[in-house]
DNA sequence: GTCTTAACTTGACTCGTTCCAGATAAGAGC
DNA sequence: GCTCTTATCTGGAACGAGTCAAGTTAAGAC
């Protein structure tokens, strides 16, 4: 249950979080926007930052996953911990998940890193989506 | 010469062009910021604007290449055309170069894409700097 | 030297996000 | 159940990065 997920996280459980965490599990990918939307209709009036809060709350305690492709605002997933990646569309910026061959992180690892301790590699694939084409 | 290059892409030649080459040439991954300070030092007095506008153009010409990590405001490169991809340090934002062993886009290709056509994988490695360790 | 228009300036403005101070309520402990 | 601590939420101001628009300047073709 969700109240359960947040709960073991160590999170109080509140309507607003209850009902981000289920648009979240409905719609990967959201932007904020997208999901302060959903939280309003299941949860009534919730402030902003309340969902920013919440987000970075999730984040923080593994719930949740922050992506940010360039040019676009955050998105957020609860696919977490099997380092997969993500295909975005040049032109609506939709995102789809892409499956990583190997799993777990980094899952790439540079031959020549400049002296850098690298622990993940985020792949992003840019491309046209079905609808775009 | 930079000049040169300039006119080759079809462009004016102008004195905060010709800074912001090559302070981009100078200063690779280095933010909007950052290239208006050393266009400024090199040419006097130059606008923001001129310079986001610069950018575009060189970009749009193949001169230069917009790079943009979750949480970093944009950063410019002139070193083009080798999909080559990067390692940025967590702590200080720091980005160095990484060789691509293939060279050419899309260089990786996911096994399951969505429906997508992809032209392009862009692979960030997330770590810690020499310094910062 | 003229003329077209790319390039530049100035300044207002949007968007996504963060910061703050104070109010509210979840849930631990009695 | 009642208290109390503090995580969470509210409202509003503020910020950085970037964009838009109108008008001026100057590069370079002729």
């Amino acid at each position: 249950m969700t109240a359960d997920r947040l709960r073991a996280a160590g999170l109080r459980v509140t309507r607003p979080r209850l009902a981000l965490l289920d648009a979240l599990d409905a719609s990967p990918h959201a932007t904020v926007d997208d999901l302060a939307g959903a939280v309003r209709i299941a949860a009534g009036s919730v402030s902003t930052q309340a969902v920013y809060d919440a987000l970075e709350a999730f984040v923080a305690a593994g719930l949740a996953r922050h992506v940010e492709p360039a040019g676009s605002p955050a998105r957020f997933e609860t696919r977490v911990g099997d380092n997969h990646h993500h295909v975005v569309c040049r032109a609506c910026g939709a995102t789809a998940d892409v499956d990583c061959a190997v799993g777990r992180r980094p899952c790439l690892t540079p031959k020549e890193s400049n002296g850098f301790v690298v622990d993940e590699a985020e792949v992003t694939y840019w491309g046209t989506c079905p609808r775009c084409q």
